[in-house]
DNA sequence: ACTGATTGTTTAAAAATATGAACAATGTAA
DNA sequence: TTACATTGTTCATATTTTTAAACAATCAGT
């Protein structure tokens, strides 16, 4: 019914079966097909035929005005697609955990606007997984495990975490050196983190321990966390990419080189299934670049 | 390729391909790789898709907010052609010999032009018969017989030639009563009538008599030549129905009843195959109502 | 008037599309 | 949790649409 439309305004528009099958790219069987059961569908005729020639009924008139303007909305619309594929642009919706904010996510969406100028990032910063299709989103950066195997997940990293403290801290409190000492001094824990740490020898292989602390706060966003850190509160331990920073002025130590805490391993997750748009994969490409420079 | 596009718009609309399917008439499998072709074919995808639910894709929004216009456009289209099936609209146009038009045409198209208040009216006045299609024309009146059988004529009637002339005339040079009589007399002749007559006697069957008479002028439209034969300038072979209105005033008179001039079938020639505009029916309805008023 | 070319339509065979049952995946309710 | 309902997809089958070739009708040019 609607191919006809357009059919039988490709005929009137050249005055000719023939010219329009050829513009259509299709045989002139089906032209005069298509526009024969338009008529007896509508049950008007809409153009007079004639062996040589034709012309066009009042009906045939009126409608081919509406059919024009059709035929112009579908152009329009693969053009515009077409060009949006070329140019990403529109929302680019995305869901972070707090702690990747800053050294991460901004830097390389910093960049990602800078390479696609028409696309509009949306950031939704939450530390609970968000569900792709519900919250309307394209990517979501997130740690450990996944549940959804039909999402595709694309491997970023692994984050380490490291123990820590302010250059302050250490000074008034001193370093500790054995798990044992730990348990002495005043723990900010990171939102993660419920009642033990666990912590892992550093170069043996995964042998986990639990160390029991005393907890001096207590926050629910990591930036807060690594506040209380730099204002002498505690030590920590805290993910390596989010300490860059401040180790390299400073302001904050290693504390315990020895052990580290969990392996976070870091991963992309999409929606899209077979070809994902040219902005995504330079997201993830991004991602990965900020993150090892932030974990080196 | 285009109906993917109102499939499309409408999955994106209900945000589901049940639904979509429901409201479209048609299967849901139909509906699902309605959208899976149309992401293939442009390369991209459209829409991200979960058992539970759905979400467009930048892309998908974009192509969404042109799918949506386009089937309203194809609703008008065909709302407008329904519409104008119920109470005919636009150029209706006809072409008349000038004898038809006072008596017959005139009244016919000012009935039909209350009853179909939207249609435009476009009167060709000419003695050749036109081809329909080249001069975009919906209806020919036509005597004589037909050449082109691919049009569909419709009997209208059987238009006798009557013997007149102005009381006045008569007046002045007598009543002819025999066929000889006729010769002596001054002759006006109809448009179509060249150096002799043809006439027929009334009661008996088609015995064809030709008659030389002297031309006393001539003209190339009939209203001049009654305006002559009214102007005493001699008697005239003429249509009944065109003398209708005089002989009623007693300005003319018939002349030599027991014969009369050629029998002219009148036939309405249109253009259209199987079913014609209400319009049509119903102003060949009208002309022959005037027809048979006028030869009464 | 007679070819030869070109028009739109018809026809049977070929290709594309639509369908409904079966299916896997997930949400919902007991 | 377990069963059940509902989602979108897949697959073989049935229907529809498209096609190319044959056709009738007409025009243009000798």
């Amino acid at each position: 019914m609607l191919p006809s439309l357009l059919i039988f305004a490709e005929v009137a528009k050249q005055q000719s079966f023939t010219l329009a099958a050829k513009q259509l790219g299709m045989s002139k069987s089906t032209v005069s097909q298509h526009v024969k059961r338009l008529e007896t569908q509508i049950g008007q005729q809409l153009l007079s035929r004639h062996t040589r020639g034709m012309a066009l009924t009042a009906a045939g008139e009126k409608l081919l005005s509406r059919c024009e303007l059709l035929q112009d909305q579908v152009n329009l619309a693969f053009a515009e697609i077409d060009s949006s594929k070329e140019a990403p642009s529109g929302v680019f919706a995305i869901t972070i955990p707090h702690s990747l904010e800053r050294e991460i996510v901004i830097p390389a969406l910093n960049q990602l606007c800078i390479e696609f100028v028409n696309i509009e990032p949306r950031i939704l910063v939450s530390d609970q997984m968000q569900d792709l299709i519900k919250n309307n989103l394209d990517v979501a950066l997130s740690f450990g495990e996944l549940k959804d195997s039909h999402y595709r997940a694309l491997p970023v990293g692994v984050v380490g975490e490291s123990i820590c403290a302010s250059s302050v801290y250490v000074q008034r409190y001193g370093l500790a050196k054995t798990v044992e000492d730990l348990q002495q001094h005043r723990w900010i824990p990171a939102p993660w983190q419920k009642q033990q740490l666990a912590i892992y020898e550093n170069n043996a292989t995964s042998k986990k321990i639990d160390v029991n602390v005393k907890f001096a706060a207590q926050t629910n966003t990591l930036p807060t966390a690594l506040e209380m850190v730099l204002n002498d509160m505690g030590m920590a331990l805290l993910p390596e990419f989010f300490l860059q920073t401040e180790l390299a002025s400073g302001r904050l130590v290693r504390v315990m080189q020895t052990h580290q805490g969990k392996q976070w391993p870091l991963y992309m997750v999409h929606r899209f299934q077979a070809d994902k748009p040219i902005h995504v994969s330079r997201f993830y490409q991004l991602v990965k670049h900020f993150f090892n420079k932030a974990n080196s």
